[in-house]
RNA sequence: GCGGGUGUGGCGGAAUUGGUAGACGCAGCGGACUCAAAAUCCGCCUCUGGCAACAGAUUGUCGGUUCGAGUCCGACCACCCGUACCA
């Protein structure tokens, strides 16, 4: 053997083996245990990135380390190809949506390939197919057949010049990005799918993952934010006292009903439509509502206004005292049922309302400190406490005045207990050419009516134009125009197209099965699903993990396959960073425009800013397929498992890489290292392997590759301190054998030269001999009041009374103690001593 | 604003889950080999004081529980992710 591993020539060999013997092609019919590994798809953006790069890299160590178990593993990889993007690409270069993306799905297919992933490409698709696309509408008109679709008014960010639907992205400090007008809320009808109807099943399924990270289950069931709490209604009247009916409100702190100083209702609430029928003021409040974006963010964020109705509403348990109605800005329509009543002393946005308003702060639950009902805080009290001040709710705690409060307006008729979702219905409709579009005709007869199943799929047209803002479909000359299939008069197709969260809802199930007349086989898929390793960013922890856990439960709600949970695993892996570099006039600079700290172009000198994850903007991009040409591939994957736990986040660097590659050689020297066949013992070297086969296998499972990575160091650390001997030889032997899945091009090369049989991917993980992993000694810490003083080499399993003599009779701990007699001894077996002096 | 997370040497991190803090790697320093360099190999490497033995300090900050805290509890600081039309 050669004595530099030559990267370059091992990478295209072994790839082109693996893809002519399909050797990573998942065999629906093996009776393998079977596993499916899923890293999330990539948008075809481009190029592929570090942060590919990384997650694909993780997939793979788990994909072929599990081959190496005896499982059949299905591996895929597609595209998430709809989206934004594809638009903007059309619009800045005048190419086509469709053109754009096919040609970036081919360069970063060949930049994958070039990693050497154990992928199954014979499944690849693109959402973008029709064949794909086709499906995904054959299933919406599914839940549509359900009850799971439906369609209402739900506001959009409207840029007023442009004339469009702006993206929450697009909406840039308030204004539109390309026109720069002030951004406003404009109610569209639009397409929904009833997540709401899984919310319970959703919640509850959570507590059955137990192999997802705790925090992503936290974030989920805090987004679906189920509550326990009271709706209920109060008399509404007009300034001389008539009755102008009820308005319903919702709150979760009912026990604080008599710290209530105001009802407030959302812009949108059918009162306050009702007054700004025949009040300008009004209807200039709600116009002045408008402004403005849709995100959560701002909404909270901006400054809190209300609007004095002149209404007052009548306190339930109190006719005398009665309550201004405000119209507010913080209200919103989506959540509970649009109005609330305000308790400025235990909730502080209401606090900083009433302060704004000169509105009554009366505190109802005591802090423990201060009971009486003047409240004279900064800010709001919301933790528990005693009810003060509210009459036959006085003295009892917030969780039985709750339930007190609901009994009463129970028994009144006038409210009733009620469970409230934070979690809203899932909006699907985009106004947007380059996504899946909606089945769905509009005949002025028959109203909506699904496309008939024989049309599916219904496909884009390609003659588009990105000429002018707005949605190509809506103005398309012929597409839109069709026949009614229930009466055959004229109708006009949905030109809204789906979300493209809904694309990546059940691709996964696509992979595992796809037959061409139906969108998966029942029985199929269900062999491989739930996937069992799920790998991705951790900003999906919410969105597109809800979305597509919402997906299979209605795909089992109809029937269509019976899987509750999409994802068994589920690990979020960290971002790729890398410095950053300004110029001295504050531009941001590339890394590949700096040498020596210095800006090559103008000679001035850099200056180094924070570590930020690789982005455009700030330049500080390194593109991984310069370091493949110049390292290979096998050190680029080494470098991405080395160091940095796979949960949080990489540092790019130049020694990484450098450092990475050194150890590729060194590993080439060290197994490609024949042997001497001397007979020879050394039961030290086959403990360290033993016990690191072990640790990596764990590690690996564990997906602690920067564990494994450690470990592996270790064994080739003490590998090339050996004396030849035949555990040596068993040493590189397995050494090889465990660094195949994370350097599988020089695994192969080596395992070739030295006349292995077959391929390296499918030889069997080397077996752990438990006798090799149990010590005779240990080392145990000698402490004086916590503090280590000595160590003692003893047996295993020494008695504890042997340990405490041992310990007490060490010169050192003599010294420290000066001669006072220890008060204590503490002995945990096999580790410490501890002498409480 | 709200929800979630992270914080340990010059750097990335490890720590048997409450029991010897700093494994392993990177960088650095010293040495060997070489005419020289690269590569490779050997050694040192948390900080402070000390020639040394050794002593003291140290896991974002402050406080608490414990024989013992990186790990548990409370308060705070900084940064990151998400916030429903970016994917």
């Amino acid at each position: 053997m050669s004595q530099r591993f030559n990267a370059l020539s091992a990478d295209a060999r072994w790839q082109r083996v693996w893809d002519e013997r399909r050797t990573f092609a998942a065999d629906d019919h093996s009776n393998k245990p079977k596993s499916y590994v899923l890293e999330m798809f990539p948008y075809p953006s481009g190029r592929i990135h570090m942060g590919h790069v990384r997650n694909y890299t993780m997939g793979d160590v788990l994909a072929r380390f599990r081959r190496m178990n005896g499982m059949e593993v299905l591996h895929p990889m597609g595209w998430d190809a709809f989206g934004m993007p594809a638009e903007n690409a059309a619009m800045e270069k005048g190419v086509h949506p469709g053109g754009w993306t096919r040609d970036n799905i081919a360069t970063m297919k060949a930049q994958l390939k070039r990693l050497g992933f154990a992928l199954d490409w014979t499944r690849e698709f693109a959402t973008c197919d029709p064949e794909y696309y086709g499906h995904e509408q054959a299933l919406f008109l599914k839940f549509y057949e359900a009850g799971l679709v439906y369609r209402r008014e739900s506001a959009v960010n409207w840029d007023p010049v442009d004339m469009t639907v702006l993206a929450n992205e697009q909406v840039i400090d308030g204004r539109g990005w390309r026109s720069g007008a002030l951004v406003e809320k404009r109610k569209l009808n639009q397409w929904f799918l009833k997540i709401t109807a899984f919310a319970e099943d959703l919640l509850s399924g959570l507590g059955e993952l137990k192999d997802w990270p705790e925090k992503v289950r936290l974030m989920q069931e805090n987004w679906i934010g189920k509550s326990q709490g009271l709706t209920f209604r109060f008399a509404l009247n007009d300034a001389a006292g008539t009755n102008e009916g009820v308005v319903e409100v919702y709150t979760t702190r009912p026990d604080t009903i008599f710290g209530a100083s105001f009802v407030a209702v959302a812009a949108d609430h059918p009162i306050a439509q009702a007054i700004a029928a025949n009040d300008a003021a009004v209807q200039a409040f709600i116009e002045d509502c408008k402004r403005g974006g849709t995100t959560a963010a701002e909404l909270e964020t901006q400054e809190k206004k209300g609007f004095d109705t002149g209404l007052t509403a009548t306190h339930p348990f109190d006719p005398f005292q009665q309550l201004p109605v405000y119209i507010a800005n913080f209200v919103l329509m989506d959540y509970g049922v649009g109005a609330v009543f305000g308790v400025p002393a235990h909730d502080q946005r209401d606090f900083e309302f009433a302060t704004k308003y000169q509105l009554p702060i009366r505190r109802v639950v005591s802090d423990g400190a201060k009971d009486a009902p003047e409240f004279d805080d900064a800010e709001a009290y919301t933790g528990p406490g005693i009810l003060v001040n509210s009459h036959f709710l006085d003295g009892m705690d917030v969780e039985d005045a709750k339930r007190e409060v609901i009994t009463r307006a129970e028994a009144g008729g006038w409210g009733e207990g009620t469970t409230v979702f934070r979690l809203r219905d899932w909006g699907i409709s985009r106004q947007r050419y380059w996504g899946t579009p909606i089945p769905i005709m509009h005949c002025d007869g028959c109203g909506a009516v699904p496309v008939p199943t024989a049309q599916l799929p219904v496909k884009l047209p390609e003659d588009v134009s990105f000429a002018i803002p707005g949605n190509p479909l809506d103005r398309h000359p012929t597409w839109k125009h069709v026949d009614c299939p229930s009466c055959g008069k004229p109708a006009v197709r949905e030109t809204d197209t789906l979300d493209t969260f809904a694309d990546s809802s059940w691709y996964f199930i696509r992979f595992a099965s796809q037959p061409d007349d139906k969108p998966f086989d029942k029985a199929v898929a269900e062999q491989w699903l739930p996937v069992g390793q799920y790998i991705g960013g951790v900003e999906h922890a919410i969105l597109h993990l809800l979305y597509a856990r919402f997906w299979t439960r209605a795909l089992q709600h109809i029937g269509m396959l019976d899987v509750a949970e999409p994802f068994a695993g589920l690990f979020t892996q960290g971002m790729v960073t890398h410095e950053t570099y300004k110029s001295s006039d504050g531009r941001w600079l590339s890394p590949g425009e700096i040498e020596n700290g210095i800006e090559v172009s103008t000679g001035q000198p850099v200056t180094v800013g924070r570590i930020e994850k690789m982005s455009k903007s700030k330049k500080n991009t390194i593109d991984p397929e310069p370091i493949v040409d110049q390292y290979g591939a096998d050190a680029v994957r080494w470098f991405m498992l080395s160091d940095s736990p796979p949960e949080r986040d990489l540092e790019w660097s130049e020694n990484g890489i450098e450092g990475a590659w050194r150890f590729i050689q060194r590993l080439w020297r060290l197994v490609g290292d024949q042997g001497g066949g001397d007979a020879g013992e050394d039961i030290a070297l086959r403990k360290v392997a033993h016990r690191t086969v072990k640790g990596v296998a764990e590690a690996i499972e564990g997906l602690q590759f920067n564990k494994a990575v450690a470990l592996i160091y270790t064994l080739a650390n003490a590998v090339e301190k050996a004396q030849p001997s035949g555990d040596r030889d068993a040493a590189l032997a397995t050494l090889l054998r465990i660094v195949a899945p994370m350097v599988p091009h020089l695994a192969e090369e080596v395992w070739a030269a030295r006349g292995g049989e077959g391929l390296i991917a499918d030889v069997a993980w080397p077996a752990v001999d438990q006798a090799m992993l149990v010590d005779d000694e240990v080392t145990i810490a000698v402490q004086v009041n916590g503090k280590l003083r000595d160590t003692l080499l003893m047996p295993k399993g020494v008695a504890k009374d042997v340990a405490e003599a041992q310990a007490l009779a060490s010169e050192k701990v003599i010294r420290v103690l000066e001669g006072k007699a220890p008060k204590k001894v503490i002995v945990v077996p096999d580790r410490l001593v501890n002498i409480v002096a």
